[in-house]
RNA sequence: GCUCGGAUGGCGAAAUGGGUAGACGCGAGGGACUUAAAAUCCCUUUCCCCGUAAAAGGGAGUGCCGGUUCGAGUCCGGCUCCGAGCACCA
């Protein structure tokens, strides 16, 4: 039966807190939001990156995240598909914990209460996330999963435990992420950041490189982010060549000739045999002052130090004694930690060799060609690798190798907020993992978690904590005292969304089959290599495993923008944050997130401006009058129907594409068509216009979809079609170029041929003034414009 | 230094299988309604020249310089500036 048109007669004036807060609960009450797991005849699941829960609340960059994620959702809903749009809590992590310690509040008590605070926010911002499948990484119920992850990779070999350097603050006595160090300094207290060995769990990311690199071609990506991982992996192929009892790797094979030294990193293994009497005592001054030298400023300083080794090796390829220095330039982790120095080729080489007065000697004339360079002169750059690298390999003096820049993924840190890392020591067992019957391994409640001088976890204060049975002899033993790194929680938990509930498995096999790989992924170009590489490859671990049975976790992903405001990335400190409470309170939830798909293209983000939304406001209570005011029956006019098509076209068009401030722009075109007719518009002009705005302004369209006398909600209405006849137009305006020069249009059938269009041009005076002599050429485009040429 | 983005009115931005540059919105100016204000509605709004009661005309214009083309914001070559990421990776 046709619903009535009027089901309430009048409709009180557009008050969006009043619509906003019935529809908020209406959903909670119907159970609008919540995805069918079970039972889903086409799931579709829309994913977005989970937020740090800060105590300064939702920022609205998030917003800006998540409703670009939530239009798409509920986009592809009204397409059909059975949605699921999950959100959740990223609370473990050194952020939460020094924040923890600069206010004085335990974080396991902050963190829930942040968690409150974000759910709030979250819901009048007018998400259809499935709140019943919400989880945070610090929940015990989630973490042991996080421990199983690491037992799975624990089991498949891919964990090691090797000494590592860290940065260390002397002062706050504490270990320091990279992003923590500026200049060589602490960044809370600035003193001098010290280098240190310590015991590290590694994951081996880096025996995945080949794969995670090949993959990138077969996903749906922005290019952006997929170069940002080709280069972070950064594959390079070369050789390693022997000189003499020293091996160095090089891409340049080709420049062997001009080899006039050798340079092994200060940390190698083999500098001690290299180093002769005379240079003993400066060598190891060097190494030590190399050992004392913090991570980042090693890495930034330009100007080349370095010590003479007193001894020389023999070129393979020249058969020349050169000889070998260390230096800190050369990195002990990447490569074989020895180089061969080519200064006429390679600026730092060349550097080094300017500082300690080495020769330098081209080898590659300027066209690419070699010179000076025995039976391999005159080749190109490119044979002379190979054929350079074959010849020495054939005497076992080299071999190619391929490298990458990728390293393993350090996993331990000396702190306490986070999972405890699943492994316990005994001195007759050696090293045991935790039976997974045994997770989790709880965190335990200790009130001194601030770091300490010993460079290992707070947790090994607490000798009640770690002193445990072995699993395997049950002698005393005890338990690893790291916590796991935060990345590890969020690489893997969109495998546990759609299974949360269930505390037996970390993720149901039938479940996963049928909602894995994430369909769409949404999130921050922050994270284009970090987690989304985690991600990739503890998920293809896990398939590796048979565990799952896919290897990419992330079908298509699209990076989000940055909102700025007043010219700047928002801050405390700039003082240009806004809040989305105080927008929300003012504008009510549907124009803010229509104002910020408006602002800017979402993939770019854009300017945040305070008198920007009244615009989208105004549409909003436009809208609001015409549904109001209409009266009943289908358009009364070919314009306003041909508009309304387009616009159902555009805006199914551009939601897809993200495209969202221009589906916007379409809407509004729309209306402003509607309103130009100068009469009240009809029914059938406005309703597809409601279901088209419905996944900007959810509560809005719920409201104004009942109003015209739906019951069920309009996210389980179809999308609107469009009539593609009814775009097609009979007469259309032909542009007239002469010369090339825009002179007139003339208004022509559609199917009008390029004869009958020229003398319709030329009988126009004012573009017949143009054209004084015959036309040499003519080009017309059928349906655009008609160019001529005298 | 390397990699990837980007540069279009007063402002946020549209438009790329080459085809009317500035859609949509903000701001600004003017007007209607009102005792008044707010709200609402209407008009104007790239720059320059000529000119008018109003118009009609003409020229230039998408960071800069060149090129291809009937035609370039879009393609090609060479720059400049801004942003982000990586940074002694041999």
């Amino acid at each position: 039966m046709e619903p009535v048109d009027r089901p309430s007669e009048i409709v009180a004036p557009y008050d969006p807190g009043q619509v906003e807060t019935k529809w908020r609960a209406r959903w909670a009450e119907r159970g609008t939001n919540v995805a069918n797991i079970a039972n889903a005849a086409r799931p579709y699941y829309a994913l977005m990156m989970f937020p740090y829960p800060s105590a300064e609340g939702l920022h609205v960059g998030n917003m800006f995240a998540f409703t670009g994620n939530d239009i798409f959702a509920r986009f592809q809903r009204m397409q059909g598909l059975d949605v699921f749009e999950p959100l959740g809590y990223d609370a473990f992590g050194i952020h939460s914990e020094n924040y923890a310690l600069k206010v004085g509040v335990h974080p396991a008590e902050m963190i829930p209460r942040n968690i409150a605070n974000f759910r709030r926010q979250l819901e009048r911002g007018g998400l259809m996330v499935d709140w019943s499948r919400s989880l945070s990484t610090t929940d015990p119920e989630y973490y042991r999963w996080t421990q199983w992850v690491f037992l799975q990779l624990y089991k498949k070999g891919l964990v090691h435990k090797k000494a590592a350097a860290v940065n260390w603050c002397p002062t706050d006595k504490t270990v320091l992420a990279n992003e923590q160090v500026i200049n060589g300094e602490c960044e809370r207290c600035g003193s001098k950041v010290e280098q240190r060995f310590l015991e590290q769990w590694f994951f081996a990311i880096s025996s995945y490189a080949e794969r995670l690199l090949n993959n990138l071609d077969t996903l749906d990506w922005s290019e952006t982010t997929k170069t940002a991982q080709r280069n972070w992996i950064g594959k390079s192929e070369g050789a390693e060549i022997w000189f003499d009892g020293i091996k160095v790797f090089t891409t340049r094979a080709d420049t062997i000739y001009g080899a006039t030294y050798v340079v092994l990193a200060p940390e190698h293994p083999l500098v001690d045999a290299h180093t002769t009497e005379s240079q003993r005592a400066a060598v190891e001054s060097y190494r030590e002052r190399a050992a004392r030298r913090d991570l980042v400023s090693r890495k930034t300083t330009k100007e080349k130090t370095g010590v003479d080794t007193g001894s020389t090796v023999t070129n393979p390829a020249t058969g020349e004694k050169i000889p070998v220095w260390i230096s800190d330039y050369v990195l002990m982790e990447y490569g074989t930690g020895a180089i061969m120095a080519v200064p006429a080729h390679d600026e730092r080489d060349l550097e080094f060799a300017h500082g300690f007065e080495l020769p330098v000697k081209r080898v590659v004339h300027e066209d690419d060609t070699l010179i000076e360079s025995g039976e391999f002169t005159g080749m190109t750059v490119h044979a002379a690798k190979h054929a350079i690298v074959a010849s020495l390999a054939a005497r076992g003096k080299a071999s190619p190798v391929t490298n990458f820049r990728l390293h393993d993924w350090c996993i331990s840190r000396q702190r306490y907020w986070g999972p405890p890392i699943p492994i316990v020591y005994c001195d007759d067992c050696g090293v045991v993992p935790v039976p997974e019957k045994d997770l989790p391994v709880l965190l335990p409640m200790i009130d001194d978690f601030k770091p300490d001088d010993s460079g290992i976890s707070p947790l090994a204060r607490h000798d009640e904590w770690y002193r445990v049975p072995c699993p395997t002899c049950g002698r005393m033993a005890r338990r690893e005292t790291d916590v796991s790194d935060t990345f590890l929680d969020s690489a893997w938990y969109f495998l546990r969304y759609p299974s949360v509930g269930d505390d037996t498995v970390p993720f149901d096999a039938a479940i996963t089959k049928k909602w894995l790989p994430v369909d769409s992924y949404i999130g921050g170009n922050e994270h284009a290599v970090l987690h989304l590489l985690y991600s990739r490859f503890v998920t293809m671990v896990l398939c590796d495993m048979g565990l799952i049975g896919f290897e990419e976790p992330f079908t298509k992903f699209r990076a989000h923008g940055l909102i700025i405001r007043e010219g700047a990335k928002m801050s405390k400190s700039k003082g240009n944050v806004v809040n989305p409470d105080e927008y929300i309170d003012t504008w009510g939830a549907d124009a803010f997130r229509t104002y910020l798909m408006f602002l800017g293209p979402f993939e770019e983000g854009g300017d945040f401006r305070d008198k920007g939304i009244s615009g989208v406001k105004r549409f909003l209570d436009r809208l609001w009058a015409s549904v109001r005011d209409r009266v009943a029956g289908g358009p009364a006019d070919r314009e306003v129907e041909r508009k309304l098509h387009a616009t159902i076209k555009k805006v199914g068009e551009d939601i897809p594409r993200l495209s969202y401030n221009t589906a916007v722009a379409a809407m509004m075109e729309y209306m402003n068509v509607l309103r130009k007719s100068d009469r009240v518009p009809s029914r059938a002009e406005v309703e597809p216009l409601v279901q088209l705005v419905a996944p900007f302004a959810p509560h809005l369209a719920e409201e104004l979809w009942e109003q015209l006398g739906h019951d069920a909600s309009i996210f389980d209405s179809r999308w609107p079609s469009f009539d593609p006849s009814l775009l097609a137009q009979d007469e259309i305006e032909l542009v007239v170029q002469v010369n090339g020069k825009m002179r007139g249009k003339i208004s022509v059938p559609v199917d009008v041929t390029q004869d009958a269009a020229l003398s319709l041009a030329m009988r126009d005076p004012a573009i017949a003034k143009f054209v004084a002599s015959p036309p040499r050429k003519v080009v017309f485009v059928r349906g655009r414009l008609l160019s001529v040429v005298v």
